[in-house]
DNA sequence: CGCGAGATTGATGGTAATCAACGAACGTGG
DNA sequence: CCACGTTCGTTGATTACCATCAATCTCGCG
């Protein structure tokens, strides 16, 4: 393991507070391995064996039931993935693959939930991680439940264009293919929602979508704080 | 507060191993409210100020996004709402309100994140909580996007039915239309999904639905034990 | 240049939402 | 007790949304 790789997982909110005593035999029992692009890293239905950190690269998290495929999140350096089945010592709910060649951290499961039980300050990370994550979840069922395919492909634009900061414009560092899945629609379907936004200023460049007209943009997808802002911004401690 | 809601809350996983002297000023700075039914509880977007409890009655957890409406979750008694939301101290993602006549015990939520701080087994016991409710969240996100209304209505029937205890039949306490609501449909489409599982031997009696023939309906349905089976049954720990 | 993977477009059928009408159950007041 | 009104559920008709299948297009690469 790299020494900045050692000082990138330290500053995770998840590793912050926590004790060196913890930190340290946490790390050194864990292993960080390299993976080559579409590799599945866990397969849903398994025993929980590791905690796995993202490093390096970026993982897709999806599930099946009765032959069909979806979705349910990315995950991108740094950070946590099958946190919850983990510390419950489940099995997973969730697949993960590797959408690109990425590192990956793995920290045995027990060692895991030996830390929490030590170290005070990393239980109280475990349980601000899980409500994150918790939270985030909560607003994608609400996103699902509660929009169209089209009007949660405008939020997604107006979401990734503000994180990859304002630039009028989204890159797309994946397979059209896989956003779509991740908005719960098929290929073909995500294809004719960008055409239909195209009234609104959205125009398709390959992996480039440029938004010449955020107003528009965001008056047909009716951005909703509950639904789309990150989760710091829903704080109230600030007030 | 009655001595027998005291006990019952006591003996929540939740609260079940955190010290008497966590635990006593908790419930005494708490207070058990009685609520109509019908009546909102909290408003999403409102600040956390009260961890919830669900001592008798039936709580409907909703959420509203541009004049739309959907049902997340059912809690009933003995069960906690909000929890991610008071621990993170930010703004509530979902609403509530009663479904029936209710009593709730509501403990103001510093409270609940000092009694945090101060007892390992509490903090220990949210985390548990939290990971259930996180694990409950992916499994609904799943159902809603790998299956159809009609499959959606076919699988929970059939765990509604076993946790009714497998007397062939399931009884409804509240509304279809509410049903509807969490399946993620219309009242309409949910009267046409009952009629669609006719053939599955699935007879509507008003609110109280005959199962003939559970093994056909599971054929039609493809219950997933990663979707459909309670948290408990997921578990590696008895092996 | 030609191949192949991914993306797009078109055609079609299925699934679901909406609007409207009707019917059953229940409670109230005459 | 019954007439009436309200609420909820169901059914039908129509439209919107989405999945599937097929064909074509684009672009990078051997």
């Amino acid at each position: 393991m790299r020494p900045d790789d050692v000082s990138g997982i330290r500053n995770l909110p998840l590793f912050r507070d926590m004790r060196d005593e913890t930190f340290t035999p946490l790390v050194e029992n864990g292993f960080v391995q390299q993976f080559p692009p579409g590799l599945v890293l866990i397969q849903e239905s398994d025993r929980a064996d590791f905690l796995h950190i993202v490093v390096e690269g970026a993982v897709e998290m999806f599930a099946t039931t009765a032959g069909r495929e979806t979705t349910l999140d990315f995950v991108g350096p740094v950070g946590v993935f099958i946190l919850a089945a983990v510390l419950s010592d489940q099995v997973y709910l969730q697949s993960a693959r590797t959408l690109e060649k990425s590192r990956v951290l793995m920290i045995p499961a027990d060692r895991v939930r030996r830390a929490m039980t030590s170290d005070p300050a990393f239980m109280q990370a475990i349980v601000t991680e899980l409500a994150r994550a918790y939270r985030g979840t909560i607003r994608d069922l609400k996103d699902q439940k509660l929009r169209t395919g089209t009007e949660r492909l405008a939020n997604w634009l107006l979401r990734s264009e503000r994180q990859q900061g304002d630039r009028g414009r989204v890159d797309i560092h994946f397979e059209k293919r896989t956003l779509a899945s991740r908005l719960g629609m098929t290929a073909e379907n995500l294809s004719r929602a960008f055409a239909a936004l195209r009234v609104q200023g959205v125009e398709v460049r390959g992996p480039r979508i440029e938004i010449g007209d955020r107003g528009a943009l965001a008056r047909f997808a009716q951005p909703d704080p509950l639904i789309d802002s990150p989760e710091d911004e829903l704080s109230t401690r600030s007030h």
